[in-house]
DNA sequence: CAACGGTTTGACGTTAACGTAAGCTCGTGA
DNA sequence: TCACGAGCTTACGTTAACGTCAAACCGTTG
């Protein structure tokens, strides 16, 4: 199988999905085997419709996130869920994620702020030392 | 060793701050084998100071926002750079850094916004099928 | 037709970050 | 004195997330 870009605007091999983002298709038929992706087959090759293309997306940055594959997993199903799930428990799950998230952004805030500190605190002149 | 907190407010046993923390003693003596932590010794006991709790929550912190240990090593660094070091380079690093970490904030915010947009549409009214 | 590139499924190897267990030392209290 | 709790080192076990072959199957191209 070779490129599918020019085949079908809708329809990509393992190996364009892989070189578009960097990955290995190792990582890819990974993710499959986790129950992150479920490719169509024709035969026995994978193709991938934008539909997979699209969780890809959201699998590498929840990695850039720091994220398990298992927390991503879990991520996913809440973009999946449709009506056919009890409302309330979805919405329960998406604030515990938000918790979680907003929690990791403030820490992410401190650390930016601090780093800028040591970045001021490098390019100006020596502090004398302080009592104490 | 006990408790030091009574004996001194700057000394540290290693339950002391695997109990406060909620890790392992195994992790912290990892940690030091990694050196990201360097306590003094007392024969072959460890005593940590204020400045190696202070490193240690560096390092949780680090680890909430899915840093290895060794990124984490190389962060702490940035923070014990003294003057001895070339200013230069210094700040090269610590941009890096930034810039990194202004990254994975954009990421933050873009699967916060996604996750609040799941959490209307579940509570909203089931909208109807799009055309297309 | 035969080589070649892309794909498949195993299956074993690897690194990080500890967990866990064994065996030893040391200080303390009944 | 001796059992106990806390600490130490050494070393093997474990899980996650792939890397790295190996062996076999197409479909095409010279």
């Amino acid at each position: 199988m070779t490129r599918q870009q020019t085949d079908n605007q809708d329809l990509f091999a393992i190996a364009d999905l892989a070189k578009e983002f960097g990955i290995s298709t190792r990582a890819i038929r990974f993710y499959e085997a986790k129950g992150l992706l479920s490719p169509e087959r024709v035969g026995a090759t994978r193709v991938f419709r934008r539909r997979d293309r699209a969780r890809l997306i959201l699998i590498l940055r929840g990695k850039r996130l720091g994220f398990s594959l298992r927390d991503i997993s879990d991520y996913l199903s809440l973009y999946d869920a449709d009506r056919s799930q009890q409302v309330h428990l979805l919405v329960d799950k998406v604030e515990e994620r938000l918790a979680s998230l907003e929690r990791q952004r403030d820490d992410l805030e401190t650390t930016i702020a601090e780093l800028k500190e040591i970045r001021e605190l490098a390019v100006a002149p020596r502090p004398r030392q302080r009592a104490g």
